[in-house]
DNA sequence: CAGTGAGCGAGCTTCCGCTTGACTT
């Protein structure tokens, strides 16, 4: 064997080999070979920042293995990903294995055999440019991490930790936890009137249309569905239209005496439709899934954690199902554009087929592209053909089929809807006229009340038929059906309906929302997101209530002493401008070293002074509203090394704690007593009794009844 | 299978991004 190609996954090996040929032997690297030690530092500030690479212990076996396989080769291709952390990988690669062999970079941008036919002719070096903005990337977050988390230690609580991407997404839980806090709501009343447009000499059958836009639930993906009531909504031809103006102002109603005062006039005025405004709305489909969009489509229509998502689209590519999960681009393969309009031609219907195939850019500025998006690898596959397959469980059909459909539907045409808008004007009657004079002539130009109804008719479904509109989009276009209405058009009261409302908070950051935001402020990578999550959680900094992140008193303790002395690092914008220096490395404008330097001495200075003169932090006393049973003083919440437990007030004179432990629908087998969640020092998860130590009942697994078992 | 908080002051904690298994607790 001559030639031995090295790429970072199995699978990519798998399918590479299909297009190589024996000639190849193909390894995967598992991601990065060496990195920065875990235990120390590994970056000599005093020797311009020298990074020390080791290899990692769980990495050892792995490049043996790889050392190995390149004994007596001629050739190493480095296939790795063709992006700033591929470029590093290939480059510790040709360290750690390419001694005394040729080592060729190969960069190709699909796996297809002519683009890796192309890129194996035509072999490049290791790009250092590149592999210089990743070492610059690597050592900043290390300095960041590394020197913020030890000053927090000492300052706060020992154990925590800071860097620029975790102390980001906790200031935004704060942020917004703050807001909401601060929030008063505000009274605020709407009326709206239903009306009547029936005309006893006229009718219209069949010129309404009622649409169901089918309502999007968490555990299914809805189907678009177009219902024509043939004439039987037609027979009612009534509406609900709002008050929105008074004499040409914007009403806005702030209580009820207000409100009485409206409904009072209204409830005699006469109403006439003073407008009638249609246009047509298209709306365009979603691009297909990134790691990033997937994982939120998957919280909010299937009710998945981000971890989740992850864990079962890896299997549904290890299985060949799905492209690549971990991208942050948006690009689809020629020949996938090509199966899935034949698809959508022959099994759907010529008329959600575009003339041409639809080209979605990628929104993010940092997106690196180095995949395509996430779709299935052959459109022909349903969900269906999932069912009693290998391992494969209801959720990873759901999580296809969520896939399969974004993916085809980003391929149709789009969704044309008729949105109308009806102005009705309300205003006193006057008796003495005839009710057969012209309504428009008598308007009087004060008291004059406008109300306006909206709706909507889908006119052509298009991707709707597969996809659906998102969650967060719905609701803001009203779906009543309108009768048909023309200007000048007289009205009838049916009934006033005033409701009162109140002004919401800013909602706080659900799973999806965040992973949302930290993407559009280019914070974290795809691979990273989910894990993002996790650490801020295990860190106590922030719990998750109701599938909301709430911060804890320790989350807002670290959160305020980063903001205090180290804004710069944990500004909304900072990642943005590291990247920018980044992109100046790798094109050669701009040297690592020195960037890190102009960084680092500043930093390092605020570092010296913030250690010198800082308080230790004391973080704000939380009442558990219950008495110590020992000694009678308060007790209060604190966060140790397991989580929240309550501790009596009077430490270290009384030593009493109680557990704040989780409850699980089950009695102890011994005593009776509850059965609570766990943890070992390790952090593994365990059931126990609730009255430990007096009673030792402990199992791995959940017990499973809530009656005590039969002493036998 | 099991506890947290103070200080005493061992020995250790910690970052982000790339990728999957696993010398058994």
């Amino acid at each position: 064997m001559n030639n031995l190609v090295v790429v970072e996954s199995p699978t990519k090996a798998r399918t590479l080999q299909k297009f190589l040929g024996s000639k190849y032997q193909i390894e995967a690297s598992m991601g990065h070979v060496r990195d920065l030690p875990k235990s120390e530092l590994g970056v000599d500030v005093d020797k311009d920042f020298e990074p020390q690479y080791i290899i990692p212990r769980d990495k050892k076996k792995r490049v043996n293995e790889l050392k190995k396989a390149a004994k007596g080769i001629n050739t190493l291709w480095l296939a790795t990903d063709p992006d700033r952390e591929g470029e590093a990988i290939a480059w510790h690669l040709a360290g750690v294995l390419g001694e005394d062999k040729s080592t060729k970079r190969v960069v190709f941008h699909e796996i297809t055999e002519s683009a890796i036919k192309e890129a194996f002719e035509n072999p490049k070096e290791i790009d250092i440019k590149l592999v210089d903005a990743q070492q610059a990337r690597r050592v900043l977050d290390r300095l960041v991490g590394y020197k913020l988390s030890p000053l927090l230690w000492e300052k706060v609580k020992k154990g925590l930790s800071a860097g620029r991407v975790q102390s980001v997404a906790l200031r935004l839980i704060v942020e917004r936890e703050r807001e909401v806090l601060a929030f008063k709501n505000e009274e605020y009343w709407v009326i709206e009137a239903e009306l009547s447009a029936a005309d006893p000499a006229r009718r219209h059958p069949g010129e309404t249309q009622s649409v169901s836009i089918g309502s999007e639930r968490k555990d299914s993906i809805a189907e678009f569905t177009l219902e024509r009531s043939e004439g039987l909504q037609n027979d009612k031809k009534t509406f609900v239209a709002a008050l929105i103006e008074k004499d040409g102002k914007k009403l806005a109603i702030k209580n009820k005496e207000d409100t009485d005062g409206h409904v009072k006039n209204l409830k005699t005025c006469e109403y006439v439709v003073s407008k009638v405004t249609q246009r047509e709305v298209r709306r365009f489909p979603y691009p297909p899934f990134t790691t990033s969009t997937l994982q939120q489509a998957a919280a909010n229509r299937l009710g998945m954690s981000a971890k989740k998502t992850m864990m079962l689209s890896q299997a549904l590519y290890e299985h060949g199902l799905i492209t690549y999960m971990r991208t942050d681009s948006v690009n689809l393969s020629a020949q996938a554009i090509t199966a899935v309009r034949s698809y959508i031609e022959s099994s759907i219907g010529k008329a959600y087929l575009p003339k041409v195939p639809r080209i979605f850019k990628s929104k993010s500025r940092n997106a690196q592209e180095a995949h395509e998006a996430i779709r299935p690898t052959d459109v022909r596959t349903q969900g269906l053909a999932l069912r009693g397959k290998g391992d494969f469980n209801k959720d990873h059909i759901r999580l296809y089929e969520l896939i399969w459909k974004r993916f085809v539907a980003c391929q149709m045409n789009e969704a044309v809807m008729d949105q109308t808008a009806v102005d009705v004007k309300a205003f006193q009657s006057t008796s003495e006229e005839s009710p057969s004079a012209t309504p428009g002539t008598r308007k009087p130009t004060s008291g004059v009340y406008t109300l306006r109804a909206t709706g909507s008719i889908v006119k052509f479904d298009g991707w709707l038929k597969l996809y659906g509109k998102d969650i967060e989009e719905d609701g803001d276009e009203a779906k009543q059906a309108l009768p048909k209405m023309s200007e000048n058009q007289q009205l009838h009261l049916i009934e006033l309906l005033p409701s009162q409302h109140f002004t919401q908070p800013p909602p706080r950051y659900t799973e999806a929302s965040l992973i949302k935001k930290l993407e559009e402020l280019g914070i974290g990578r795809p691979s990273t997101y989910a894990p993002i999550l996790s650490t801020i959680q295990e860190r106590f900094y922030v719990e998750k209530i109701e599938r909301k992140f709430i911060p804890t008193t320790l989350g807002i303790t670290v959160t305020d002493f980063l903001m205090k002395y180290f804004a710069d690092i944990i500004d909304y914008a900072f990642t943005a401008r590291m990247e920018d220096e980044l992109d100046e490395i790798a094109r050669g404008e701009r040297e690592w070293k020195p960037t890190i330097r102009t960084f680092y001495e500043p930093f390092e200075k605020k570092l010296e002074l913030v250690e010198r003169t800082a308080q230790k932090v004391k973080m704000e006393v939380q009442f558990a509203g219950k008495k110590c049973p020992e000694c009678g003083k308060e007790l209060i919440v604190r966060i140790g090394k397991f989580g929240k437990f309550l501790a009596c007030s009077g430490f270290p004179d009384c030593k009493h704690t109680e557990g704040l432990e989780e409850k699980v629908n089950a009695k102890c087998s011994l005593d009776g007593g509850d059965i609570v969640i766990r943890h070992t020092r390790r952090g593994k998860t365990f059931y126990g009794c609730k009255n430990w130590p007096v009673c030792k009942f402990a199992s791995w697994t959940k017990p499973k009844s809530s009656v005590p078992e039969l002493i036998k």
